[in-house]
DNA sequence: CTGAAAGCGCTAACAC
DNA sequence: GTGTTAGCGCTTTCAG
């Protein structure tokens, strides 16, 4: 186990250290046969720079921090296979880290990375990040920093985001085409901006079509399935009346789902469900679940681009690249 | 953005670095005025060690890599939360990357981790692991390698393994006491002791029950969704003679379940099905499949004990470690 | 074209 | 107790 280094192999060559670097490194100053002569003896002693040592000199680690809030849905875990695309074929590592939806794991996350000298940091935070300072602090440090998926109004840095408002539109029009007059939006914290957009979609497109608007609609619950059961035993509990929801993620509508299927409530007949950024489950349920479908192997590589471009360019323009989706019909908004 | 250096420190309080450097590991010989100013003056200068430096003296990265084959599911990810647990408490960072079941990627995995350092290795192996002549060569030269889940015979070293063959007899046993009578298992690689062991425990249970076990029962598949439905899709056509299922993972189960849901054929009426290590995906489908649970997060964390007992002790006596799990009962194989 | 030497930030012998 | 020095593995001047 112990690490040939570039000094071995010189003693073993008889020349000096810093001609094996030259000629492993490829620099014009060096003959071809010497050149050779020490990738060979490398080849054959096994060598491989030390990275630490090059980290160290460079001042640079060639690691970018990923923080996610989970990875036990697809999303991220596909969001992350986009970023990894870009970012190994660049010779950069990825240390990945879960907040675990809390903003305390979450800051220390960040802490542990900056101090492993990450050279950047792509985020989606958690769903109660309020106090982004410490975040704005590192910014301001023009420490490259990217926000993707969940971003916040509050801290300016590059960002990769879905067009949630117009999406979140056309899937409450969808259900507004399939006849549903009294729709209600499963909605979460307003503090993440995806949130936000999502409502003012849904509260744009129901102006648009002119039907009512107003506040009970809005149903608060958050962003797990765990949520939507929660919002949606309330909603029956009220008596409230209503035909569709549209939900602000898949797993609020599986959940809401799930409890009117156990009320014997019939999908898509007597009420229609639609979610936003398809999850695995909701191949699985039945009815299958419409939803908006993100792309979000893309929204890694672009996120994973536009670190590189800071990184390397030290020019800090903080870009904002919005992405499109598609809208995947499945049967729980479709009356036959 | 630039980084405050011991020496820094030093020659602000005009003292030698060295002995910042004792002052800030609190080591004996210093004095207690000149250790507090030191600190003072560290915190104030906004001073953190630089990790590469102190990775490169000491030969080691405190980083782990941790290769497992996806992480869409919902099992690696709770593994992942097992081992970050422990690791990060002494210290340790984790590298995780994954291999997309593919061996050619979890070889250039490994190869890069080694490269980065990494004090050792956690890792569970694609379906299709042949090969482990790499790590074998790796683990020779006492890299600490601890596998876990997927695990090879050909390859020894420390292991976290499920009791998958008492587990699969339990399983198997429950659809015999159901009633269920001519049972077929859903089989994939044998190259993955895991599997072998599943399809051991279900040939047992069988044979102790004196139930007919020709070779017909036991149907290849696969470890994911697709699979299940191919194998299902196959048996259909091949008009089998059968009752149950019992299939080697979850998603193999999910699989067949959606085709025989699109057969008609209902569950658990006409065919009970019992799936192992439950998915989330298990959750929401209906009717609720019945699963073996694997204690994913303790998993994790008795990789991770292993790992650091390697790496801090030097000690290379392979252990390995056998969890076991409990069983949850759905819908998916119990008759009224 | 190649060797010698300095230095990245840190720790640890060894002096004083 | 504290300063001096060497060295971890590497790259990069600067001589020759």
């Amino acid at each position: 186990m112990k690490h040939v280094s570039i000094k071995d192999i010189a003693k073993e060559l008889s020349i000096a250290h810093s001609t094996v670097s030259r000629a492993l490194n490829d620099k014009y100053d060096i003959k071809k046969e010497t050149r050779e002569k020490v990738l060979k003896k490398a080849e054959e002693m096994g060598y491989y720079p030390n990275p630490m040592a090059k980290k160290l000199k460079e001042n640079k680690s060639f690691n970018i921090g990923v923080v996610v809030p989970e990875f036990r849905n697809a999303f991220f875990p596909d969001v992350i296979l986009g970023i990894q695309d870009v970012l190994l074929s660049k010779g950069y590592q990825i240390l990945i880290m879960q907040s675990n939806e809390d903003p305390i794991i979450e800051e220390s996350n960040i802490r542990t990375l900056h101090e492993n000298m990450v050279d950047g940091l792509i985020i989606s935070l958690t769903a109660d990040s309020h106090n982004v300072s410490f975040l704005k602090n590192l910014s301001n440090k023009n420490f490259p920093i990217v926000q993707f998926n969940r971003v916040s109004d509050k801290l300016e840095t590059s960002k990769v985001v879905f067009d949630d408002y117009t999406w979140a539109s056309f899937a409450t029009e969808h259900l507004i085409k399939q006849g549903y007059k009294k729709i209600l939006h499963f909605a979460a914290s307003q503090d993440i901006a995806l949130c936000k957009y999502r409502e003012k979609g849904f509260i744009n497109a129901l102006k648009r079509h002119k039907l009512p608007c107003n506040k009970e609609q809005i149903v608060p619950s958050g962003l797990t399935i765990e949520d939507g059961k929660k919002a949606m035993e309330k909603v029956l509990e009220s008596n409230m009346d209503f035909d569709a929801i549209f939900a602000v993620t898949d797993p609020t509508a599986l959940g809401a789902m799930m409890v009117l299927k156990q009320h014997k409530i019939e999908i898509p007949e007597r009420v229609g469900v639609v979610g936003f950024s398809e999850s695995r489950l909701s191949q699985v349920i039945e009815p299958s679940l419409t939803s908006v479908k993100q792309p979000t192997f893309e929204m890694g590589q672009a996120a994973a681009n536009l670190i590189i471009q800071e990184i390397e360019t030290e020019v800090k323009v903080p870009q904002v690249m919005t992405l499109g989706g598609n809208f995947k019909v499945g049967k729980s908004s479709v009356r036959l």
